[in-house]
DNA sequence: TATTTTTCTTAACCTATATCAATAGTATTT
DNA sequence: AAATACTATTGATATAGGTTAAGAAAAATA
């Protein structure tokens, strides 16, 4: 499942085989089957992961023991806890897997390599990372502009094979509603 | 007031005199009067501003004229509508001096020619985008799990500076709350 | 297939926060 | 100093979405 990992990197810089070569060698795949953890919080985010099969949530759970999803990632998404892989320190989300998964992993000794070895992986990376920056503004917004229903309208809009595999009670987490709220959003919705 | 912001990219990656000078070469300095733009809602973000002096908002405008602030940016921090100054679209962010205003701001060749010239800047805007990043989830995690009023007391905590300075509409619109909530939580926390 | 577990729905009730409106207090501008 | 903007407070009322509880439906497991 390595390939799917090297042709989603290809969409956005060009790969020799050398440098595909370089990947190979220095990235492992995790599996995990489902309700398995890729990061527990306090543990320290030792990976940075491409989903290559599967699906995962990304959450914190508050004093109350409630679960707050911050990202549900399906095929072709990273997930880690960015602050605690490139700190060091414990981290503060959770990672289990929603499905069975397979997952391209390299840890941060693996990456220097890369970036040393394949030159255009820095400019893949900053990508990578300004896309994300702006989603999350994007969500920022939403959250600070719309109401739960406009923002589940935007969800199904955006994500349309993320609510035909996850449970709702997911989606409404990621949303911040209650799932009961969710449930009444979408029976108002069909009518 | 370029010295300032030197001074800031400094403690973050070593410049000589040589590098300093390509700053100064090629960025400019902006000065906004209060309620002045720095960027408006449609418009094409071309650059990037550090607030050398000053204090400015981000925000948007929804359908009904509502204005919803995404950051308040103090001395020290960066503006910019980051989708816009990279893509090129226009921009979805309005961005409005809250004081007189001092900005050192590079345009996309102005960067282009730091990068060169100043190999050590990209780390510097890579840790920065990083950290935002980080900040950024931080903030829609806090609105998934806190209260109105546990919000109003983590920002008075990270930021007592901007209590201090800026309106308190504008600090409630960046919690998510009308400005007679926040007047109403402000008078039961004084007791 | 039967059983258990998880997820979804519905209903009744509740609460945090919004909205509207009036007033008072502060800054700016003239 | 007066006049004109903004900004903050307060009270009355409204509402989106939360909570609790129960049962139904669907999925996983035995």
């Amino acid at each position: 499942m390595i390939e799917f990992f090297l042709d989603t990197i290809s969409e956005i810089i060009e790969l020799t085989e050398a440098d595909k070569e370089v990947f190979i060698n220095n990235c492992l795949i995790k599996k995990l089957k489902k309700r398995q953890f890729f990061l527990q919080e306090g543990d320290i985010c030792k990976y940075a992961g491409f989903v290559s099969k599967g699906c995962l949530k990304t959450y914190t759970v508050d004093k109350n023991g409630d679960e707050h999803v911050f990202q549900i990632a399906l095929e072709g998404w990273w997930v880690s806890d960015m602050y605690s892989h490139l700190t060091g320190e414990p981290a503060n989300f959770t990672i289990e897997a929603l499905e069975d998964c397979e997952i391209v992993v390299m840890d941060k000794e693996a990456r220097e390599k890369i970036l040393k070895e394949v030159p255009g992986y820095e400019r893949f990376h900053r990508i990578l990372l300004e896309k994300n920056y702006v989603a999350t503004q994007r969500r920022v917004n939403s959250m600070l502009s719309s109401s739960a229903e406009e923002r589940y309208l935007a969800f199904i809009e955006k994500y349309p094979q993320i609510v035909q595999r996850v449970p709702q009670l997911v989606i409404a987490s990621y949303l911040g509603i209650a799932p009961e709220s969710l449930s009444r959003i979408r029976k108002q919705l069909a009518k």
